[in-house]
DNA sequence: AATCACAGAGAACAGTTGTTAACTGCATGG
DNA sequence: CCATGCAGTTAACAACTGTTCTCTGTGATT
């Protein structure tokens, strides 16, 4: 079993993860190029000198918000892709919406930051989303629909979903309520539409 | 003819140029939210005061390099979907690329404000966003193949291409030179798929 | 020729920023 | 039980921010 850690070490795991979510709050309305050490540590409720005991700088928090924000999606994207049967492209971007109701945060900061001003947290970005697009590759390479493909056109398929789930996600965001249900509709077109493509791909 | 404007006014659309340049360059290294007035002041050379001549807040001078950017995109988007011919698609990108190669800090503004921190920006950027998808919309209705869709679906399809585009020109702006062939590469993969689904999209 | 309009300068304001240094209290490991 | 490590505090720093008010020079208007 895992080694279970001090009160100490627990105390510092929850302060930083206060200094996390009050940073994931204060970026929904800034960019992250903007969010300044003392911002972060006044809505926590600590001294600003206290921010570098968790981070080098403000970037470095980006970073750590990407694995937050970036981890947690892990999962729809399997259960995106590996959603069986006829209602396949519904399924998933029903589960794009659910996780955008769940942790919007999350997703705009993502959106946000994936071409924004700070170049470290740019390339995490792009790396985890590289190591998705490799995810979704291998998982449709399983699918019979795939068989014939090169690894190269499985991943430009690949890339082509992830991006497409990214921008669902980030318009769902930017919806209002009743808004939502035509993104969803228009997302699911853009999905089919892409999946008639790859069915008549070869040949 | 149109009327010649004094010197007066002329040496003010300079000064305010200068600020639209020197503020594009600013953002290359960081986004609109944490531009300030004085940066931008020092930047052009001038006092920090003069600045209000111009723009009430940096967040409308935003919304100035908005209608610059995207303005110069109006050719382009014409030109990349009436490319005629079975090369269309090559066309379309290698039209997309030049644009980014001579532009690049525009490119890199739109796609960085346009999930950015300034909710005006974000609002100008999607408008304009939204009347080319709708060029785009009726520049696909004239094509053959367009015979028989709805104006609904024309309008995905449309929309499917601008953020191709976006993309596209985002990722070879991220591209170091030799690896923008590449980006290019499969960027036409990916259009080549899209069209693909479209011939097959109805019955 | 006299007046006005107005782009830009200059100085000053209160408030903010990141970073350093020296400190305090307390959980932890020997 | 005591010495140490270290999360968090306090105080201070120079530098920077947006904004206001006042002023100046000069092109435009009559």
């Amino acid at each position: 079993m895992s080694h279970t850690l001090g009160v100490r070490q627990a105390q510092k795991q929850r302060t930083r993860q206060a200094f996390l979510d009050a940073a994931l709050g204060l970026l929904e309305e800034q960019s992250l190029s903007s969010l300044g050490l003392r911002e972060v540590t006044r809505a926590v409720g600590v001294a600003p000198t206290a921010f570098y005991r968790h981070f080098p700088s403000t970037a470095d928090l980006g970073v750590a918000l990407v694995e937050e924000a970036l981890g947690s999606l892990h999962v729809v994207i399997a259960g995106t892709v590996s959603a069986a049967g006829d209602e396949r492209i519904e399924r998933a971007v029903a589960l794009i919406a659910r996780h955008v109701r769940e942790y919007p945060a999350h997703i705009r900061f993502i959106a946000r930051e994936r071409n924004g001003g700070v170049q470290k947290v740019r390339a995490a970005i792009a790396e985890q989303l590289a190591r998705f697009t490799d995810e979704v590759r291998t998982a449709l390479a399983q699918h019979p629909e795939s068989a014939g493909w090169s690894d190269d056109d499985l991943l430009m398929l690949a890339g082509l979903y992830v991006d497409q789930m990214l921008m669902t996600a980030s318009n769902l965001l930017d919806a209002s309520p009743e808004e939502q249900e035509q993104v969803i509709r228009v997302a699911t077109r853009r999905m089919r539409l892409i999946a008639v493509g790859r069915q008549h791909w070869l040949g």
